[in-house]
DNA sequence: AGAATGCTTCGATGAGGAACGAACTATGCG
DNA sequence: CGCATAGTTCGTTCCTCATCGAAGCATTCT
């Protein structure tokens, strides 16, 4: 016997199919409310319920109710970071990649991650943001440097908006083994993305797929 | 419903409490047999075996039959990596730190991590490695530099000794939210440190407790 | 107020799976 | 060869927990 933080209490609550879907639903960033879940995980609502309680009690989730609804979320990075983990062992122990397909190989060029960009796409950004010394890389932590505010001001992006978490962190990619942009200037980058329509959000999925004039946007912005 | 890995596969094999403290015992980087898991985990070896077979077959395991002895150790790198995750949001969301416990305190400040050594004094060592730049962090990706063999030749330590695995990767801690030092070259640091006796493993833990010459010893070999 | 929607609680049902003892296979020892 | 040790397999028991229908709150709309 031994002892240690419960790692059997958080990793059964993943371990649940219905509340694997919909912690899968909820790594797309945007708060849920209860019978979205339902529907996502394909199981009724009061059982959606009775799993969102355990999530709850586990503290795996935050709620905020607004009026009759009640929009639930990850509660914060470190979950959704441990998601990924367990996603990335999942696809390398999973059955052996019966089919690539489509929609894996567009979650593997960019895919929403919690609320930040990941993929391909979003590795080659940080990368050139690093190269170009906008951003600088200390250890994992990504630090701001002194030409960080002015360039991301002109793009049209206020690196200082929200000031509760922390404005920017690396994140592990599982498709692509490197690290991406998190924190609140990837969450404001993948922001202005949707904003520009340089790419959608697939349907119920993580994927997020750049028109082609999108991609060129992009591309000029960030990695040139 | 949802496509993708099957997440809720994986997790709900570490989410069972006699496997988690196998997977537990196991991130000790030492293969053990079935017997001994059995005993870890607080099972009959019949139930023992069972979960045995459900993490082989769920790839989270691999096993090395000597004579009548069978030994377990976890399948690689990416699971122990995935096992620290969700450590960590255990940690987080855990009871409010009933008790730091001088056995939590050693943890934080040095434990086995697989094969290598992580927590505080293991990040600290990076740190100086990179700053003498001896080591290069690129992106997580640490690599190595023109100084590296003749730095670590000089200590006693071959870089270049098992090809099979990266020499050099970063390994994310829970307890400080750095990163260490893993691969080959993390292993071959920490067989060095158990060699020259500079520090014992505490029984039944992760946690390495360091004699204070054997900590001078360090410092002046590691942190200098 | 009454009706409609969103969600939770309660209670009953049922299935999956964790547990162990007993029997069986395999390796090592004298 | 027997005997001991290490592990697996089998069968049974038992309990947890996921599931849903029905009923109960809460909020908003008309």
């Amino acid at each position: 016997m031994r002892e240690g933080p419960d790692i059997a209490r958080v990793a059964s609550l993943v371990g649940d199919p219905a509340r694997a879907n919909m912690l899968n639903a909820l790594m797309g960033g945007t708060a849920l409310t209860a019978s979205e879940l339902a529907l996502e995980a394909g199981v009724s609502l009061p059982t959606a319920s009775s799993h969102l309680g355990k999530l709850m009690e586990g503290g795996l989730l935050t709620v905020a109710s607004q009026g009759r609804h009640r929009y639930y979320g990850l509660a914060g990075p470190q979950v959704a970071g441990m998601i990924e983990a367990i996603t990335g062992v999942a696809e390398a122990v999973g059955p052996k990649r019966v089919r690539p397909g489509p929609r894996d190989g567009a979650m593997r060029v960019a895919r929403v991650c919690y609320d930040h960009l990941a993929g391909e796409r979003a590795v080659a950004m940080l990368d050139r943001l690093v190269a170009k010394k906008i951003l600088l890389r200390d250890d994992k932590e990504i630090r701001l440097g002194p030409a960080t505010a002015s360039h991301f001001a002109a793009i049209g992006i206020d690196v200082y908006t929200k000031p509760r978490r922390p404005v920017c962190r690396a994140c592990l990619d599982w498709s692509v083994r490197r690290s991406h942009l998190a924190g609140t200037l990837g969450a404001a980058i993948l922001d202005k993305i949707l904003l520009e329509k340089w790419a959608r959000r697939e349907k119920n999925s993580r994927a997020v797929i750049f028109s082609p004039p999108g991609k060129q946007a992009f591309e000029r912005v960030f990695l040139r």
